[in-house]
DNA sequence: TATGAATGAGACTTCATTCAT
DNA sequence: TATGAATGAAGTCTCATTCAT
């Protein structure tokens, strides 16, 4: 019988003590990545991190792959609710000033937890289910590109899709690329947004 | 000892035999690393496919790891001489058809080999020696600044360092992604050089 | 990709060392499934019975199911090599006598080692490859029908191949169940025999 | 307390309860043991297939091995019925006539479950309670050796404990084998009966 | 210097069984 | 008495690396 990838949950967790169990794998998995680094993220360090034994892990998790992609959906949920959020506060701002706002929004998102950010971006091999670590950039690439579609009249005529891809990469590559090199202390946050923008509004315009 | 002219000394053989050896094992990690991914790149498999034994990877090569980021700095080796060229060929040019150039340049690199690319950038963890994956845009953003510095002239006022790392960042991703989302058939290069082009260019001036 | 059973040797241990290695293996199997049961039998315990490593047994056997299989093959080639010997001799000898020789034979086969025996018929899962713990009668039977075919004329008209079945099958099981309860003592040994000829020469006449 | 008649009592509800749970029980193992073999009939699969919890489970049986035991148990209690209900009908009929009805018997109680008997023959491990598997055999030796005792007028002059040991091994062999290779189509019975009668007959007289 | 057999730490995972609720 | 979450010993197996020849 061929092998399943084994990656999704395996119950439901009703219960409220599943549920606290459930959370503290997810908890100490992301601890371990941050404080030791993917390779050392054992399935036995985690459950001991976690206080769970590991028959416990393997109950609600069924490999290592799946308990990594749990803390990565869970990051990006985060993510995305920041940029979620100033997307729907912007629908009234004007153009250039929306833009500037969103920008912000992808710093914010990316500063959220930066250790974390960087170790699921820099050690996580993406291989199978773990591609997963993209996920955040496909959403805010729709959600850009949909706000560029109720805003044509302020742009030059360009492909609607180019001119998101170009933007979301972008921005995501300044912000990102930010992150990993420490430079997003609090008062260098505004430079970084600013370029950022002017970036973008100078390409769309 | 007799003299014996027109004959490599031993020691020369033994030289280029261990060329050879090394260059074989270099290949067939890379090989390796593109055909079944870094997870299943076990230093017993690339040993064999180089026609090595076990004990001769280990004469070359201290570790897995060293063999590893030999692939990458042979890669960034060649993705830099494609970007140099083009910087040596720029000098002359008007800025703006000399920024083109410059982005045909990165997009060029990055199609040298997409594959082995893909693997380096999506499977490696960027942990110790590792790290070096991301040499390329080290070097890159030091040639472009440079460049800059002898064009500052056509710049808006501009802190040169950040200009630097705004457009080099953003060439780059726009350049990788298209590469990872298989983006760069023959006849989609001109527009994402384009639109990396006008992307800079209107942020430089 | 489909699971491939994984019941046959790794390698074919062409040096020395490595013969030793595997036979250090075989009989270290053998020993702990006598000892110890099938159960207790771990991979792990094995290898340290044969002074081995784990890392080694591995190199050599794929998995705890192929060491079995193979002391099964080993055990099997001996208890054949009594009954071969057996029926070589018996070409010339009258029909009766013959007989009695062949179920003699079928009896030393299994007082070989019948506490091996005993492990590998009631142990061991007949699952997979490991399913080869009957192959002795397979080969038992074909030998026992050659030997009819060559003296149908001693016989009363039978079917040869349900003939030789049921002959088989009996004489088998009444060594093998003697041995199993331990009714093999030297000299209950004969009267054995003696009721299994007995039984067989009255069904063929 | 008032009475309740007609009412069965609390007591003998629960009683009811816990007899079909244990039936559950039984039963659930019984068809996992066929469906799935040996090795994947884990305690929590039985258990969810019996629709009990996992701690039902162990309020009734104290472990997987006393689960196993009672299906063995059950089933040889089922065969045995077979055995027994053909001696009872036997004892008026003629010695040749009767044998074979005996032998008979042991080719129905055979074919009464060959799935389950066969997973049970090969796939369980005799060990410590399991050992039971051969229950059967020692429950038909004693009413053969009986019916034996009865009509030792018939036989040429034997030991009665050697005659019914060869006879018994012999038939159950016979059966046995033949059920395992899938040799008791409806219209095959019949050859092997006889074949197997005859065999017995000529040993005894 | 080459070879490849050997090593062994440690990873992942299962499953019979327990026990708090 | 039922439930099912939790346990953890123990098992299988891989692979980077070493070292005797």
């Amino acid at each position: 019988m061929a092998k399943r990838p084994l990656t999704n949950p395996r119950k439901q967790a009703s219960q409220e003590r599943s549920r606290a169990t459930v959370d503290a794998l997810i908890e100490a998995t992301a601890r371990i990545l941050v404080r030791e680094g993917f390779d050392k993220a054992s399935t036995n360090r985690i459950a001991e991190a976690a206080g769970v034994s590991i028959g416990s892990l393997y109950q609600y998790y069924p490999s290592k792959e799946a308990l990594v992609a749990a803390v990565i959906e869970r990051h990006n949920r985060d993510l995305m609710q920041i940029v979620r959020a100033a997307l729907a506060e912007v629908a009234r701002l004007p153009f250039d000033q929306a833009v500037r706002r969103i920008v912000a929004a992808a710093v914010d998102a990316h500063r959220l937890d930066p250790r974390l950010h960087r170790v699921l971006a820099e050690q996580i091999p993406r291989t199978g289910r773990l591609a997963t670590v993209d996920g955040f950039n496909r959403e805010y690439f729709t959600l850009f590109k949909d706000y560029l579609d109720r805003h044509k009249a302020r742009l030059r005529a360009v492909d609607l899709e180019m001119a998101a891809f170009v933007c979301v990469t972008s921005i995501e590559a300044l912000t990102h690329t930010a992150v990993l090199h420490h430079m997003l202390s609090d008062d260098r946050v505004a430079i970084l947004v600013d370029e950022a923008t002017r970036l973008v509004m100078r390409y769309l315009r």
